[in-house]
DNA sequence: CTTCTCCGTTTTTTT
DNA sequence: AACGGAGAAG
């Protein structure tokens, strides 16, 4: 370990590194250095004395957490590094959930739900209780559904987020007020046949894993006792993006040690529509009598303008922790306000002053990010880019594990693990088809929901759990459950992740399904579930290499259900690209060129954040976020019209551009921001020949309450640079023996370049090992693996 | 029971 | 534009 590593750190860094007395808050300005004071306090810690493995550092997406531990591993190595609890809250207490499971109802196999998983069952419980039929209300709200899921869900998160079971529901005057209010009046029974039926299905959501860690903890002393013991320290970062479940979970953890490090920046808390609140970093003060609160000011990543033109615009926020930012590098150039005619040329004129200044500035193509508000924004982007030929890459959008036929497969992979997973067991049950349809789906629900059971205990025991089906279709039903049984005994006996799912898929036949006809979607369809294959197969091999026994299904699963788009570090590292994201997924990161687009009233800040000032402070605050991501250079744009939801619409500049102080601005010289509009009544503010009916739907549309933060459904296309795009199926393509000899090198899809030391024809499948340029050595089974040849040694 | 087709709705951000 | 849901035909 570096001996000087504190000499690497400023006064106020070093201070908040160094102090290990007592709870600590560490309010840490935009670029000042937060991750480091992170990674250095570990490092202190373990200098202390402190074992590794007890402490935990809890982090808000996998990406931090990732990048944590390589800053920690290149401090004190990998042998020490791998041995902290470092990972995201949800991850953490997942693993802790799964150790205590059988303490709170549930066994220690459970499944993870995600989002689609969560919304699917919310619509099965609607049509179950006769609510999703239409409400005959009148005014605006005529014809919408009283009880729309996405917004169900949100409810139901939301009070699991504020700790409040189905029962306190209930019980809860206020909130049956506000549900008859919302005309919604049975959303209680609706959250308590949610949790009954994941309970039955032995599945927690995302935001049970932060509820159920919370009443593991309240309800079973000697735990409590276990973990506040076990866990000597406790580093947060990002703390002003917790939700309250988050918070209790670490003051029940450390109220009585006070070995607590919680980093965070009001300004940039952004994440307020999942349940996070800046009141938790407050509240601090309140738990802990003795908090000793550091502020890091100075900003090490950005040239002045930068910082003070982001700094004046956060000043126009009313709720905030005082602190003045500041920055000692240059000057540096005017942030750039670009006005366009519409989303078309916005893309045009990003592309172009992009290739101009990546040939002036010398900067590579990793040095620039294009930051949106909306994923649906990248379409534009990505073509202007490809016309000029920048490379890029998009992060976002479907995520390879959401894809359908991945969802399949992994519904499968769920159901040996627990066959009681009724989300997955509904996915599959007919599918590759067998003749068990809609009703027969109903009359299994209706015995389930009834007998309090899942679904696969009614196929099971027909016999106690009588759904009123024919002897041909019990036929079918037993097949299927052969079928599962099959995999759930070959899962016992021990098989590990690459045998069971290969077995998998060969059983159900859903790749052969794929292999008749060979549509474009059939053949992406197909190599998604080989990129499947070997995605298992690096897992194992991996687990092998390190000499770990945990190769189960059951394993890869746990690595699998919470890692999400962002995590799937696709494409190769060596090949420089361009950055395109949403603001929201660049938290955290930073580039030397910026160019947020779209920065127009309805979009940036969003439409659904209109009514509140609330929400259009935190719009304000990710509009900060957005520019300190850069380091010299950032630009904003916004255009006239823009295509959305199918039709092209007008569009008003963002009044974030008015809110910055414009000695920091560079504008076209007939550029006004839009200031000439009427304040008055800014929705109606077109002519009728430019706005039409789009116009007047939004401002109608305003006067409805929102309706909750839905689930996102993204499209297909984007993202995963090895799939779906032309350019890049021509660029990999599978390969025969005949085609690679020991010392050819290969550009991987998804390994990046490297040289074949091996090929092995002795099984049926013939291999290959490769070793990479990023140190790793993989063999890969050819009819699988995805390469462009590159040449020869 | 399956498949096809039309219709209506939708669009914020993510663990 | 793109998806899911509803309804009709096979």
């Amino acid at each position: 370990m570096d001996e000087n590593y504190l000499d690497e750190l400023n006064e106020q860094q070093r201070a908040a590194v160094e102090y290990c007395d007592g709870p600590q808050l560490v309010i840490a300005g935009a670029g000042s250095g937060k991750t480091r004071v992170l990674t250095y306090k570990i490092v202190h810690l373990l200098r202390l004395g402190y074992e590794p493995w007890r402490i935990l550092a809890l982090t808000f997406t996998n990406k931090a957490a990732k990048e944590m531990r390589e800053r920690v591993e290149q401090l004190v190595g990998g042998a020490v590094a791998s041995k902290l609890w470092m990972g995201t809250f949800h991850s953490i207490f997942a693993r802790i959930l799964r150790a205590n499971a059988e303490l709170i109802g549930f066994k220690s196999n459970f499944t993870i739900y995600d989002s689609s998983d969560s919304l699917s069952l919310i619509k099965m419980i609607l049509a179950d209780m006769g609510l999703d039929k239409l409400a005959f209300l009148s005014g605006p709200r005529k014809g919408q559904k009283k009880y729309k899921p996405s917004a169900i869900l949100s409810a139901i998160s939301s009070a699991k987020n504020a700790l409040i079971s189905p029962e306190e529901y209930v019980r809860s005057k206020d909130l049956l007020e506000i549900d008859a209010r919302d005309n919604r009046p049975e959303l209680y029974a609706v959250y308590r046949a949610y949790r009954d039926r994941c309970v039955v299905a032995g599945a927690m959501d995302f935001d049970d894993l932060l509820y159920y860690t919370n009443v593991l903890l309240r309800d079973n002393p000697d735990v409590l006792r276990h973990y506040r013991e076990f866990f000597s320290y406790v580093l947060v970062d990002e703390y002003q993006d917790t939700n309250f479940a988050q918070h209790v979970i670490v003051t029940q953890l450390t109220r009585e040690s006070g070995r607590l490090c919680v980093v965070g920046d009001d300004a940039q808390s952004i994440y307020s529509f999942r349940g996070a609140n800046i009141r938790n970093i407050l509240d601090l003060r309140k738990t802990y009598s003795a908090l000793s609160i550091f502020k890091l000011e100075r900003n090490y990543r950005s040239t002045r303008n930068i910082i003070n033109a982001a700094g004046s615009l956060i000043d126009k926020n009313s709720e905030q922790i005082p602190k003045t930012v500041y920055s000692e590098n240059e000057t540096g150039a005017l942030i750039e306000v670009v006005k366009c005619y519409s989303d078309f040329e916005e893309a045009y004129q990003v592309a172009s002053r992009l290739s101009q200044l990546k040939m002036t500035s010398g900067d590579s193509a990793d040095e620039f990010a294009i930051l949106y508000r909306t994923n649906a924004q990248s379409r534009v982007l990505e073509e202007a880019l490809r016309k000029r030929n920048v490379p890029y890459r998009i992060y976002g959008g479907l995520s390879f594990y959401q894809r359908k036929e991945v969802k399949d497969a992994i519904a499968y992979f769920r159901l040996a693990l627990n066959p009681d997973d009724d989300e997955a067991l509904r996915r599959v049950i007919n599918f590759p088809a067998r003749g068990i349809g809609e009703t027969t789906l109903a009359k299994l629900t209706r015995a389930a929901i009834d007998g309090n059971v899942s679904l696969w205990t009614v196929i099971q025991e027909p016999d106690r759990y009588p759904a009123g089906l024919n002897a041909g279709t019990l036929r079918k039903l037993d097949r299927f459950a052969g079928l599962i049984t099959e995999f759930v005994q070959a899962d016992r006996k021990g098989a590990d992740a690459l045998e069971l799912a290969t077995r998998i898929i060969e059983r159900t036949e859903m790749l052969k399904m794929y292999l008749h006809d060979s549509t474009p979607e059939n053949l992406s369809k197909q190599e998604n579930l080989q990129e499947l294959i070997s995605g298992v197969k690096g897992f194992v091999e991996t687990r092998v290499e390190e000499g770990s026994d945990s190769m189960s299904l059951a394993d890869f699963m746990a690595e699998v259900s919470l890692a999400t788009d962002q995590d799937s570090d696709s494409g190769d590292a060596s090949e420089e690209r361009v950055t395109l994201m949403t603001v929201h997924a660049a938290k955290g990161l930073e580039f030397n060129n910026v160019f947020v687009v779209g920065v127009e009233e309805e979009l940036f800040p969003s439409a659904m954040a209109q009514d509140s000032p609330a929400q259009i402070e935190e719009e304000r605050r990710l509009m900060y976020v957005a520019m300190t991501r850069a380091k010299k250079f950032c630009m904003l744009t916004y255009a006239g019209s823009r295509f959305r939801n199918g039709q092209t619409v007008c569009c008003r500049p963002s009044r974030f551009l008015r809110d910055i102080d414009q000695r920091y601005l560079r504008l076209a010289t007939n550029d006004n921001l839009g200031d000439d509009a009427p304040k008055v009544r800014p929705t109606v503010n077109y002519t009728a020949s430019m706005a039409g009916s789009a116009r007047s739907l939004n401002s109608l549309r305003k006067v409805q309450p929102s309706s909750g933060a839905p689930q996102s459904f993204r499209r297909p296309g984007q993202m995963q640079p090895s799939a779906g795009k032309p350019a890049s199926d021509v660029r990999y393509a599978l390969h025969s023996v005949s085609e690679v000899a020991e010392g050819t090198v290969i550009e991987h899809a998804k390994f990046g370049r490297g040289a074949i030391v091996n090929i092995d024809t002795a099984g049926p499948d013939p291999r290959i090992t490769v070793k990479f340029e990023n140190t790793d050595t993989r063999t890969l089974m050819l009819k699988f693996a995805k390469f462009s040849i590159v040449g020869t040694e």
